[in-house]
DNA sequence: AAGTGGTCTAGACCACACC
DNA sequence: GTGTGGTCTAGACCACTTC
């Protein structure tokens, strides 16, 4: 009934903007009860096909039209907030604020860092742009490196920023991954969005000037905000 | 309440693998309905925090291991089918079949493709691994260019590969993007996952040995198969 | 105040995996 | 057969937006 349900809202040729009947008139109309209607709709919108505005109404959802970040193919030197740049450049304003810092544990960073004697601190920010909430990031490196950064970042939350600016180490990319997961409640709620609502997640880690791994980063970013783009140079 | 319930899982401090009380036996536990109940296990299972095994309980779902594909930074020929040759190299076998093949007609693709004047042809395959669904992968490109391709096709269900043997049209990578998204209802019925899943959405265009915008591919891969790692060179 | 979607209860039946 | 999760109904109350 849901899946067939789906299928009707699909198949009824609106156009994005469109409202659709409301949830009582559909329960009415095809003779289900309104959770059940509630719930293909439910479904439908975490696939990102309907807009869902409470206490308005629902509606077709239009595209979206998400930020388009390059990816240097051949740099290796600052790439590092490539992001942050193509934004201002696009006249928007970028703002990253300190939500934690604190001695923490992981097994996986620990083997992308290599650090097996050094404590770590993680960082987690939360990167927005216009006053909106585009990524959750979390930082991971030596404490003992950036010793006394929680207090940098509250005034300034954009940690590649401290490092370089304030600890005087400049970072590089070594690589960078890219996957997409779901919003965990935690994500869920910094970037205002619904439990399991897609996100795509890159890791990176980055070396000094001497190539050693020095910070690993996770970013979360919402997917109706940014794409990723890489082009290749066509002139080998 | 829903949410209570979900914090109360999450920190139950349960290890991967771990079994969840029954969704009965929580709803008494906490005095709330079962309905309740299952709506906060479905949540946090789309969050890909828990693993449902229908008519067999619930589970805590351990990290997804995915398979890692090398993107070229540098390359321009042969990156095009890196993925299959990645899979191969790991002892895997990877199939791709033909869905369905027809004249269609995209805005957005004709944009990237610019060939104003050429009837395009959609194609629809699925890609599998072992068996297993990976992804939906759509190509577009010049029907004449290709004529009669559906044939071949049948046979022989990647694209790429009969693009070159057959209609000895070479290919390689212009520029590729990556996205992520959520699984719409036809996607999710190939994939074999819940409405809404995750999956990472890698566009491409290719060129032809000229360098002419010759196919536009769409693929979206199970998120918690694969990952994209895009290494830098670190001596320049 | 009226109408929207969001959440919850109580109860029922079903499909499926496992024994 | 038994117990699991999956779906559905009927009915209720709430929070929120809009007028």
């Amino acid at each position: 009934m849901q899946q067939l349900l789906q299928e009707r809202i699909e198949n009824a040729s609106l156009r994005p903007g469109d409202q659709l009947p409301t949830e009582n008139e559909l329960a009415q109309e095809l003779a289900v009860n309104r959770l059940t209607v509630w719930q293909a709709i439910a479904e439908l919108s975490l696939a990102g096909q309907l807009e869902v505005r409470r206490a308005v109404g629902t509606f077709v959802a239009p595209p979206p039209t998400q930020f388009v970040v390059t990816l240097g193919a051949q740099r290796s030197k600052a790439a590092v907030e490539e992001t942050t740049q193509a934004l201002r450049g696009d006249g928007r304003i970028a703002q990253e604020t300190l939500i934690s810092s604190a001695i923490a544990e992981d097994a996986q960073v620990r083997e992308h860092l290599g650090l097996p004697r050094h404590r770590l601190r993680r960082v987690d920010t939360l990167f927005g742009v216009d006053g909106q909430p585009w990524a959750v990031n979390t930082y991971w490196f030596a404490d003992s490196r950036f010793r006394g950064i929680t207090a940098h970042l509250a005034d300034d939350g954009s940690v590649f920023r401290v490092c370089s600016d304030v600890c005087g180490v400049d970072l590089r990319d070594a690589w960078r991954s890219f996957a997409a997961a779901a919003a965990r409640p935690r994500d869920a709620e910094l970037l205002d969005i619904p439990v399991g609502t897609p996100v795509l997640e890159r890791d990176g880690l980055n070396v000094d000037a001497d190539g050693r791994p020095t910070t690993f980063v996770t970013r979360r970013l919402r997917s109706d905000r940014v794409r990723f783009v890489l082009n290749y140079d066509l002139d080998d």
